[in-house]
RNA sequence: GCCCGAAUGGCGAAAUCGGCAGACGCAACGGACUUAAAAUCCGUUUCUCCGUAAGGAGAGUGUCGGUUCAAGUCCGACUUCGGGCACCA
C-alpha cells in the first residue's frame, strides 16, 4: 500500500470552509466553565496580512485553543486601531470612499485569517468605524464632558502650508510634509478638544506598582513609568520687583535655592511677554521658531535678559529674570530658578551669558567647592544658606518646604510629564465629537437622546484646513439644543485610540443598544486574562486604555481599576535588512505565498519555532523546512498506524515510547501554563516523533492508540488544520479542541536508569549509569571506584564529595 | 545624558531554581535505498591538540575581576548592539 501524502491545500481548504460555516466552533461546550479572555491586536490596519502579523496571531490562537481543551470558556477577540486617518489616505488615494475601502479592506483579512486558520471570534466586525459603535465614543465624551473630564484649548498642530491641511505628528518627516518632502511644516494654533488623562496620572503610575509588575512585561511598565513622569519637588514665588507680580517656578532642588542666581521664562511664558520690551518680544519669538525648526537634541542654549528683577522669597536676594530657549511652557510652571553650581544645564546657560555661579550645597564629607568648573549635582549638605544651613539636602527641603507654606510663598508639589490627551482631528473618518458651537450659548453638548451624531456618507475629499465635514452644510448647521438658534456643528472627529481604548469591553456585549456594554457581562469577563499585543502600543494605547477603564470604573459601570491581568508583547519579525518588517519599509513576506507553498501549519509551525516569542525574529525563510518536514513525518506515522495490526509488539518499546509521551506532555503543558515558549515545546514534539520512528516496530496496538491520541492533541494548537484532519481519519468524535487535553502520569515519566556525571574539582570526567534510587552514599562509592575518575583522585586526599541527588557526584581533592 | 533589554557553534536557538553548555531545527558532510536524481531512512558536525585507530587531553557562553565544591546563570567594573525617553528643572 502506497504511503499516504500530506497535501496540506486539500486539507486546509476542506478544514476552512467546514470551520467557517460553523459559527459556534469556538464557544466552549459548557458555558458556567471558568473564563479566560484572550485579546490580541492588530499592529496597523493595512488590510493585508503579513508574516509578522502570522507570528503575532499564532501566539494567542496556539493559547486560545490550549486553554478550551482546558476546559475554560475563551472569548478571543482580535481588536484593532487607526482605521481613520490611513483609511482616509488611502481611499483617496484610490479614488474610494472611506467607508468602502475600510469595509473591503476588513473583508480580505478576515478571508486570509480563515485561510491560516485563526479561531477570533469577529463579533465587532466593523463596528468601530461605524455609527453602532461610535455613538458609544460620543456618549463617553458627553460623560466625560460631565464631569468635567473634556475640556477645549488653543493648541498647536503640523500645517502644511501647501497641503493647506493638518499633519499628524507621524505625517511630519525631518520636519517637513510627508507628501512634500522640501516644504518644512509649520506650527499652527487651533481650538482642540483634549481629555483630561492627567486627572489620573498619579493612579495610572500608583497602579504600575501596585497591581502589574507580576503580568506586565518590565520594559512597557518602565516606559510608562518615563512616559508618565512624576517628578517630587517644591513650587515657590519670585516676586517681580516692580509689579509685584507672582513668577511661580517648580524645582526638584529647593535646598539648593539660596544658590539660584536668575530666574528663566520660557519665551512663550505670558509673564515674560509682558516684561519684555519690543525687540525682547522679537528675540523670544525668534527663540520659538529656532526650537521647532531644529526640534530637540542638538539645541544650543541662548535666551535674553528682561531688564527686570525678582526676589528669592527665602534670602530676599534681587536675582534677574531672564528667558531662555531650554525651559519648556508645558512642563511644571513654564520658569525655573537657575543654580548653576548645583545643575547642568542651568551651569551651561550661566556660563555663556556671565551669570554668577554660587555653591550652596558641599558633599556630605567634603569641602564646599567655592569655583567650580562643572555643576556637581548630587545631594549633600546644605552650605550658605543661610538658617538651613548645614542641613542633608533631604531635610532641607522638607524643612523649606514647611517654611513656604507658612509664609504662603510656596509649597511641596508634584509634576507629571504626561499631558492631556489630544483627541480632536481635522479629518473625516472618525467619530464626529458631539458638541455645538452656539453664537449665543457657547459650547453645548448634543443632548443624549440624539446620539449618535452620524458622519455624512456624501463629502468631497478637498484636502483643505478644516476636516471635510466642514465643508458639508447639511452635517454643520444645526440648531442650539438649548435655546433653539442657528448653530454649527464641531467639525473635528475624534482620534481612533478612542476606539481602541474600550473595544474589548463592547466585544462581550457587541449587540447592546441602551448601553456601551452590560455591566454585568464585563464583570463576568473582565479584567482581560491575557492582552497580547506588540511593544509598539506600550505608551498610547496601553496608557489610553488604562485611563478609560479608570473612568468607566468611576462612572460606576465597570468594578475593576485595570483593563488586563497580563500582557505579553511580542517579538517583531525582522525582514532580510534586520528591520522591522512593515509595508512602508517594503521587506515583507506574503503569506500567501507560504501558506500555497507549505501550508498554514508549517507556516505556523515556523514562526513559533524560530524563537521564544518574546524576542525579535530574524527572517530565515530558508529553515521553514525543518516545521514541514515534522508535520510529514507525523503525518505518515499517524496515517501509516492508525489501523497496523503490529508483528511484533515488545514491552521495551513499549515502556520507551510511552516514557517520552508522558514526558513530552509534561514539557509542552508546563511551557502553555509558564512561559509560553513555543519553540521548545515545538522540539519536544519533534524528539517525541523521532523516538516513536525508533520504537514503531516493536509498539503494541494497546500503546500505539494512546500515542496517537495524544499525539494529535498535542499538536492540536499548533497545526490544527492537520489535527482535525487527523482526528477525523483516526475516526474520533470531533472538533478536536473540544477533547480534553492530555495529561501526564509521574510515574510512567521517570527513567528507570540515570546518567549521572561525575565530576573532579568541577570538571566533568565521566558519567555513571545508575538505577533510579541510587542511595548517596552508593552514588559516592561507585563514583569513586570508576576507572575513568581513579587516575584524577589517585595519591590525593579526597577533601569532600558533592552529591546531587539524580543529577551530579563532584569530588573534591587536595 | 537617563531608563530598559540583549550578547552562547557556519546559522535560528536550548539550558525554566547555581549542577553534564550547544536540546530541537537549518546548512554542510558521509552512508543505505536508487540505473541516476529527488524524496525517505540512518549517521557525523563547538574549537584546538595528541593518536593509524579505538580513544584521550585542553580550551570554550562579549571583556576583566569576584563569590562558590560547581557560574551561560549570582556579584562588581567595562565593551558592543538594540529599544524607549530626552535641555522634564
Amino acid at each position: 500500500m502506497p504511503e499516504s501524502i500530506y497535501d496540506h491545500n486539500q486539507i486546509e481548504l476542506k478544514w476552512e470552509e467546514r470551520w467557517k460555516n460553523d459559527p459556534d466552533l469556538y464557544r466552549a461546550n459548557d458555558p458556567t466553565a471558568k473564563k479566560y479572555y484572550v485579546v490580541e491586536m492588530f499592529p496597523y490596519p493595512s488590510g493585508r496580512l503579513h508574516m509578522g502579523h502570522v507570528r503575532n496571531y499564532s501566539i494567542g490562537d496556539a493559547l486560545a485553543r490550549y486553554m478550551w481543551m482546558r476546559g475554560f470558556n475563551v472569548k478571543h477577540p482580535i481588536g484593532w486601531d487607526a482605521f481613520g486617518l490611513p483609511a482616509e489616505n488611502a481611499a483617496i488615494k484610490r479614488n474610494m470612499h472611506p467607508r468602502d475601502w475600510t469595509i473591503s479592506n476588513i473583508a480580505e483579512m478576515k478571508r486570509q485569517m480563515h485561510r491560516m486558520g485563526f479561531a477570533y471570534d469577529w463579533n465587532l466586525e466593523i463596528a468601530t468605524c461605524e455609527p453602532d459603535y461610535y455613538k458609544w465614543n460620543q456618549w463617553f465624551f458627553l460623560k466625560m464632558f460631565e464631569r468635567g473630564l473634556a475640556y477645549r484649548k488653543k493648541a498647536m498642530v503640523n500645517w502644511c502650508p501647501e497641503c493647506a491641511t493638518v499633519l499628524a505628528n507621524e505625517q511630519v518627516i525631518d520636519g517637513c510634509c510627508w507628501r512634500h518632502e522640501t516644504t518644512p511644516v509649520e506650527q499652527r494654533a487651533l481650538e482642540q478638544w483634549f481629555w483630561k488623562i492627567t486627572e489620573y496620572a498619579d493612579e495610572l503610575l500608583r497602579d504600575i506598582d501596585d497591581k502589574l509588575q507580576h503580568g506586565w512585561p518590565e520594559r512597557v511598565l518602565s516606559m510608562q513609568r518615563n512616559w508618565i513622569g512624576r517628578s517630587e519637588g517644591s513650587e515657590v514665588d519670585f516676586k517681580v520687583e516692580s509689579t509685584g507680580e507672582a513668577i511661580r517656578v517648580f524645582t526638584t532642588r529647593v535646598d539648593t535655592i539660596y544658590g539660584a542666581t536668575c530666574v528663566i521664562l520660557a519665551p512663550e511664558h505670558p509673564i515674560a511677554q509682558k516684561l519684555l520690551d519690543d525687540a525682547g518680544r522679537a528675540k523670544a519669538k525668534q527663540l520659538i521658531d529656532a526650537r521647532k525648526q531644529q526640534g530637540p537634541g542638538d539645541l544650543i542654549k541662548d535666551g535674553t535678559f528682561t531688564g527686570q528683577y525678582a526676589i528669592n522669597p527665602y534670602s530676599g536676594e534681587k536675582v534677574p529674570i531672564w528667558i531662555g530657549n531650554f525651559v519648556l511652557m508645558d512642563y511644571g510652571t513654564g520658569a525655573i530658578m537657575a543654580v548653576p553650581a548645583h545643575d547642568e544645564r542651568d551651569f551651561d546657560f550661566c556660563t555663556t551669558f556671565g551669570i554668577p555661579i554660587r555653591p550652596v550645597i558641599r558633599p556630605v564629607d567634603g569641602e564646599l567647592d567655592e569655583n567650580p568648573k562643572a555643576a556637581f549635582c548630587e545631594y549633600g549638605i546644605t552650605a550658605n544658606s543661610g538658617e538651613f544651613s548645614g542641613l542633608p539636602s533631604e531635610e532641607a527641603r522638607r524643612k523649606m518646604n514647611q517654611f513656604a507654606e507658612e509664609k504662603g510663598f510656596g509649597k511641596a508639589a508634584i509634576t507629571f510629564r504626561i499631558k492631556d490627551w489630544g483627541i480632536s482631528r481635522q479629518r473625516y473618518w472618525g467619530t464626529p465629537i458631539p458638541m455645538i458651537h452656539c453664537p449665543k450659548c457657547g459650547v453645548v453638548p448634543v443632548p443624549e437622546k440624539d446620539l449618535p451624531v452620524e458622519l455624512p456618507y456624501n463629502v468631497k475629499f478637498t484636502g483643505k484646513g478644516r476636516s471635510p465635514l466642514a465643508e458639508v452644510p447639511e452635517f454643520m448647521n444645526v440648531k442650539c439644543p438649548t435655546c433653539g438658534a442657528d448653530a454649527q456643528r464641531e467639525s473635528d472627529t475624534m482620534d481612533t485610540f478612542v476606539d481602541s481604548s474600550w473595544y474589548f469591553y463592547r466585544y462581550c456585549d457587541p449587540k447592546n443598544n441602551a448601553l456601551p456594554f452590560d455591566s454585568a457581562a464585563a464583570e463576568t469577563w473582565f479584567p482581560i486574562d491575557q492582552y497580547i499585543g506588540g511593544v509598539t502600543h506600550a505608551i498610547l494605547h496601553l496608557i489610553y486604555s488604562r485611563f478609560f477603564t479608570k473612568v468607566m470604573r468611576d462612572l460606576g459601570m465597570i468594578t475593576n481599576s485595570e483593563p488586563a491581568a497580563n500582557l505579553f508583547t511580542q517579538g517583531m519579525v525582522l525582514g532580510s535588512d534586520g528591520s522591522a518588517m512593515s509595508k512602508s519599509k517594503g521587506n515583507v513576506v506574503d503569506p500567501e505565498d507560504m501558506v500555497g507553498k507549505y501550508g498554514a501549519d508549517t507556516c505556523r509551525l515556523f514562526v513559533l519555532f524560530a524563537n521564544a516569542p518574546e524576542k525579535d525574529m530574524p527572517w530565515i525563510e530558508s529553515s521553514v523546512g525543518g516545521p514541514r518536514r515534522f508535520l510529514e513525518r507525523v503525518w505518515r506515522f499517524v496515517t501509516r498506524n492508525i489501523d497496523r495490526q503490529p508483528e511484533n509488539p515488545n514491552p521495551d518499546a513499549d515502556r520507551k515510547a510511552l516514557r517520552k509521551l508522558h514526558q513530552t506532555i509534561r514539557k509542552v503543558t508546563e511551557d502553555f501554563d509558564n512561559r509560553w515558549h513555543f519553540n521548545t515545546s515545538i522540539a519536544a514534539l519533534m524528539e517525541l516523533i523521532n523516538e516513536l520512528y525508533d520504537q514503531e516496530a516493536g509498539l503494541s496496538r494497546g500503546v500505539l492508540d494512546r500515542i496517537l491520541w495524544d499525539l494529535v492533541l498535542l499538536l492540536a494548537p499548533f497545526a490544527p488544520f492537520m489535527a482535525e484532519e487527523l482526528w477525523e481519519q483516526m475516526g474520533r468524535e470531533g472538533p478536536v479542541f473540544r477533547r480534553q487535553w492530555p495529561g501526564w502520569d509521574d510515574e510512567l515519566v521517570k527513567e528507570d536508569t540515570l546518567e549521572i556525571p561525575v565530576q573532579v574539582n568541577g570538571k566533568l570526567r565521566t558519567r555513571i549509569a545508575v538505577p533510579l534510587g541510587t542511595s548517596q552514599a552508593d552514588l559516592e562509592k561507585i563514583a569513586q571506584a570508576d576507572p575513568k575518575v581513579q587516575p584524577f583522585i589517585e595519591g590525593k586526599t579526597v577533601a569532600k564529595v558533592i552529591v546531587v541527588p539524580e543529577k551530579l557526584v563532584n569530588i573534591v581533592v587536595r
